[in-house]
DNA sequence: AAGAGTGTACTTGTATACAAGTATCCACTT
DNA sequence: AAGTGGATACTTGTATACAAGTACACTCTT
C-alpha cells in the first residue's frame, strides 16, 4: 500500500484512469483505445500504456485475448467473492490487532467508535468513521500484505458503491458490530475478534447482494 | 489467475525475469539496469519495462524513490506476514470448498491424499501432492480473487524455499493435517475445515521461521 | 585536508516512428 | 441472397531517439 507517488506522468495517468474507472465515469464494458485516450489525457502512448498495464494487473482493466483493453463488467458472482476474501483479510487483521494493540491503540479505537456513535444518524460521517476504524485496525495489525490485498479489494468494491445499503438500521448494526470488535480486541480474544470481523463482513456481503438482486445489476 | 499468455515479447520477458527472481538467480538486493538487461534478453527497453512494471506491482521487484529498480531483500518479518495471509486465504478456500464440493470432488481429494500418503517418504513427490491438494481445494472453492492472491503469496514464498523444512517428521505432520482437512470438507464442517487449514499453515510458518532463525537469513 | 561546487557519464522517463497483426467492409463468386 | 475473398483502415506491440534528472568524481577553494 505504501505508495511513493513519484511525480511521473505515468503515475498521474494511473491515478486519473483509476478515478474514472472507480467512479464509473468510464463505463463497465467500455473499451479503451490508446491513441484517443492518450490525446485526451495529453500524454503520449508510452506513459498511458504503463498506467494501463498497472491497472490490468489490479483487474481494474481487462485485457482481451486479442490485445484490446476494456473496463471490466460488473458481476454479481465477483462481488460475492470480493466480500469473502475481504472477510478473511479483515478477520486476520483483527486477530493480529489483538496481539499488537497497545493501550494507546485501544484508546484510538474507542475514540473512533465514539465519534462513529455520535454521527450514526449521518450516513456520510458514519461511513467515514467506519472506514477509519478498519484503517486503524489494519495499521495496528501491521501486516503489509494483508493491507495491500485489502486495498485492492476495496478498490474493486468501490465500483459497486451504488449498491451498498446505507439505511439507518444498517448503520446501527454496523456500529454494534464495531463495538463488539473493539471490545474483543481490547480483551485480546483473538478467536472472538476474528469471528466478529468475519461475520460482520459476511453480513455486509449478504446485504449488498440483496440490494443488487432487488435493484438489478446492469451487465451488458 | 487465469492468464492468457499471449505470445508477446513482454510476456516472455516477464516469465524469464520472474523465473530468475524466484530462483534467486537474480540476487536479493541486486539492482536492475534497463539497457544492460534489455541487451541481455535481446529485446528493447520497451517490453522489458513493461515486464518490470508488472513485477513491481507484484512486489517481485522494488522501485527506489529515485526511480531505480532492484530485487527486494529477503526479510524475516515479511515471511511471517506472508504465511499469515496465506493461512487466512487457505482457511477461506477450505470453508468455501465445504459448500461446493461434489462427490466427484471428494473422490479427487481422497485420491490425491492416497498418493501423498504412498509417497510420503520421498520429499519431492510428497511436496508435489501437497501442492496438488491445495490446488484442488482452491479449484473447488472457486473464488478467483482468493486464488489470485494465493498465487502471489506462493510466488513470494518461493524465494524463501531454501528455508523450508522437508524433514520426514514434518511431512508426516503435513499429511496428517491434510487428512483432517479433507475429512472436514467431506463432512461439510466449514468451521472445522477453516480452523484446520488455518492452523496447518500457521504451523508451517512457525517451522519456517524456526529454520530461518537457526540457519540465519542473509540480508544485506 | 576537508568541503563545496561543478561537470560528466549514465540513469530513467517520454515521445515518436515503424512493424505486425486484427477487424471491417465491400466486391465478387456461387 | 449468402458466403467467401481480399483490400483497407486501424489497432496494438516494439524499437529507437531524445529529454530530463541523478549520482559520482574531480577540482577548486578555504
Amino acid at each position: 500500500m505504501a505508495e511513493e507517488p513519484r511525480n511521473t506522468g505515468a503515475h498521474l495517468v494511473y491515478g486519473e484512469l483509476k478515478r474514472r474507472i472507480l467512479s464509473l465515469d468510464l463505463k463497465p464494458g467500455e473499451r479503451i483505445y490508446e491513441p484517443a485516450m492518450a490525446t485526451a489525457l495529453q500524454v503520449s502512448r508510452t506513459p498511458l500504456r504503463e498506467a494501463i498495464r498497472r491497472l490490468i494487473s489490479e483487474s481494474l482493466l481487462e485485457q482481451l485475448p486479442t490485445g484490446g483493453v476494456l473496463v471490466p463488467a460488473l458481476d454479481e458472482k465477483v462481488i460475492s467473492e470480493l466480500y469473502d476474501v475481504r472477510a478473511a483479510l479483515e478477520s486476520l487483521m483483527a486477530r493480529e490487532a489483538c496481539a499488537n494493540a497497545t493501550a494507546a491503540d485501544l484508546e484510538e479505537l474507542r475514540g473512533i467508535l465514539a465519534r462513529n456513535a455520535a454521527m450514526v444518524e449521518f450516513a456520510d460521517e458514519a461511513m467515514k468513521y467506519g472506514v477509519a476504524l478498519h484503517a486503524a485496525i489494519a495499521r495496528i495489525a501491521g501486516n503489509s500484505w494483508a493491507q495491500r490485498f485489502h486495498g485492492q479489494i476495496a478498490s474493486q468494491v468501490e465500483r459497486y458503491r451504488y449498491f451498498t445499503n446505507n439505511a439507518p438500521e444498517r448503520r446501527d448494526e454496523a456500529l454494534a458490530n464495531h463495538r463488539l470488535l473493539v471490545e474483543a480486541i481490547a480483551s485480546k480474544d483473538e478467536e472472538k475478534a476474528a469471528k466478529v470481523a468475519f461475520e460482520h463482513v459476511i453480513g455486509a456481503r449478504d446485504e449488498t447482494l440483496r440490494v443488487i438482486s432487488a435493484s438489478g445489476l446492469a451487465v451488458e
